[in-house]
DNA sequence: TTATTTTCAGCGATTATTTTACAATAATAA
DNA sequence: TTATTATTGTAAAATAATCGCTGAAAATAA
């Protein structure tokens, strides 16, 4: 997701209005890379709208992902996570403390791709996600300290 | 998953009592390169058990999960898909017939992960699921007819 | 085989998340 | 400013996932 001036512009062009309440849910996505589920933006939500709905929250999720704006991680099989980044990059999910961090990769050789998956070409690719489950450093030293 | 001798042998040692409807939903599973849901199995194990409830089919997934035998595949934001495959290999989620294939992959270098994710090195990963969702030969193809 | 012990299957209900319908409201264009 | 149209928020529904309990079944020992 890029700035405001961008998603304004997303918005106009796509013929959705621009209501304060999406606005406010743009701004805590944009700078936001905790990857916050819907229930929490909600709660960050309504401290500014304070009569804000879930539902809201949840269409114009909808919204912005339809908009390619964000990406929806299914890496928690509890709930889903939200992404304002939508660049190729792999995610973390610690299974004890539930943390989900991006792990950044160096952009795949081209190829790489079609080597070690030749099956591929046949199919139309919208996306790719790297999901890597298991403990993270503080929860592991808590695991053996214990 | 192996075969249901080495099945018995793992619910053996684990304290784990072999019952008809284990045995069946292991047999179900076994063979099945579909990725089934949790109600799909239950609605093959009807077949066979006409008594059997989700519970059981539920309650030995995560059995099976918790044995190592099997992994759950989040890939699929509307259920948890089941595949008893638990090697490394990607998958293939359709958006629009909701198929759920195999991508073979050739083992990475095991260089490569270290090389592409410093940051793994702090972390101690259970297991790394690649997905790839799009559209399948068959549902690029009706779109573009269309 | 029979008795004893332990676990499991199935029922029913519950929790949590995700999704929808619709009337009131707010944003936009004229 | 008014008309038009989309969105918000309320409330409820749909769906998936999960749990406690009890009779039944399976494993084990005698």
């Amino acid at each position: 997701m890029r700035d405001m001036t961008h998603m304004v512009a997303r918005f106009r062009e796509a013929g959705l209005k621009i209501t304060p309440q999406r606005l406010s849910i743009c701004h805590l996505l944009k700078d936001d890379h905790c990857h916050p589920s819907a229930e929490e933006i909600y709660h960050k939500a309504l401290k500014i709208h304070p009569s804000i709905s879930f539902t809201t929250v949840y269409k114009t999720l909808q919204t912005l992902r339809e908009l390619g704006e964000i990406q929806e991680l299914n890496i928690d099989p509890e709930r889903v996570h939200y992404d304002p980044e939508v660049r190729d990059h792999a995610h973390f999910f610690c299974k004890s403390c539930k943390s989900l961090v991006d792990l950044e990769m160096d952009p795949p050789d081209p190829g790489m791709i079609a080597d070690l998956f030749p099956q591929a070409e046949d199919l139309e690719i919208h996306h790719t996600q790297i999901h890597m489950v298991g403990l993270c450093a503080r929860c592991r030293d808590e695991k053996e300290g214990a």
